[in-house]
DNA sequence: AAAAGCCCCTGGATGC
DNA sequence: TGCATCCAGGGGCTTT
């Protein structure tokens, strides 16, 4: 489900009303991807001092180490004082003094690890191959084209992989290649400057406009207060083969790349 | 080093 | 109505 603007709206939607909360108790439900990697004891009495995000994983800061959240496929983080019930899908669930904080995620591809620190290896492991952050400075943009240069694979498979940069998934990728007019097949290394510029634009352009517009909810995305996103409402190819494209009315294309479906339009999008 | 495939898991949509 | 099949916002791990 989440990508980038998913995880950055739902970070916004309660990092400042959990910040300075004390741990009462947590409840664990299902087994997620990973253990949690701490006893329940060592949270409790712990403050949360701030919720940061590095690429789709979400950094919960505490006063004695972390916690790594990430929402995998199907995660959804909600926070509320008067929380419902436990529903049969959330595996995460912490009462706090400010409120209770559930991850509730059905194909449990989602996790929540503790980690004593960023240096930690548990930390390590999940955050050290991550690629520049698209919606910062540290995007450089020569960076990002020496990158590109190094990769024959499809430029759309190394948008997706992370590791030159991160949180662009199946949805924007589809949309940032659209608006650079680049075609998702072609390898990374043969893109001009021109055009490996053009779309290190894109990518910053497409997520910061989808953070503004709340996200995408396309079947089942909300912030952790419960607020759908608009995106998927302007998307101009992700989702829409076989429609017309909104500039030139050619029919959207669906391909398959590593099991995952890539849109383009094939007259905007010419190579 | 980089690329390609394989999984993890549940549920909704579609087709017979 | 029932059942089989396919597909879904991710990404770590293993194999080429």
């Amino acid at each position: 489900m989440p990508e980038l603007p998913e995880v950055e709206v739902t970070r916004l939607s309660f990092a400042d009303a959990i910040a300075g909360a004390k741990v009462l108790s947590v409840r664990l439900g299902k087994a997620l991807r990973w253990p949690l990697g701490c006893s329940v004891a060592h949270l409790l009495g712990r403050t949360v001092l701030a919720v940061r995000r590095r690429g789709k994983y979400l950094l919960i800061d505490l006063d004695q180490g972390l916690l790594l959240v990430h929402l995998g496929m199907s995660g959804r983080l909600n926070f509320s004082r008067h929380p419902s019930a436990a529903a049969t899908h959330d595996h995460f669930e912490m009462l706090t003094s400010r409120g209770t904080l559930k991850l509730y995620d059905p194909r449990r591809f989602g996790a929540v690890v503790y980690a004593n620190s960023e240096e930690d290896p548990v930390a390590r492991k999940l955050l050290g191959k991550l690629g520049m952050e698209p919606l910062s400075q540290d995007f450089d943009l020569k960076q990002f084209q020496a990158g590109l240069k190094r990769r024959k694979a499809a430029i759309k498979q190394v948008l997706l992989a992370g590791d030159l940069v991160v949180g662009v998934g199946n949805i924007y990728a589809s949309e940032a290649l659209f608006l650079a007019s680049i075609r998702p097949t072609l390898s990374a290394a043969r893109l001009s400057r021109a055009r490996s510029a053009k779309l290190h634009a894109a990518i910053g352009q497409v997520l910061a406009r989808a953070v503004a517009r709340g996200g995408s909810t396309l079947r089942d995305f909300s912030s952790a207060t419960g607020e759908n996103g608009h995106f998927q409402l302007e998307a101009m190819v992700y989702g829409r083969p076989a429609q017309p494209c909104r500039v030139c009315g050619t029919a959207i294309k669906s391909v398959r790349q590593g099991q995952r479906s890539t849109f383009y339009c094939p007259t905007c999008q010419k190579a």
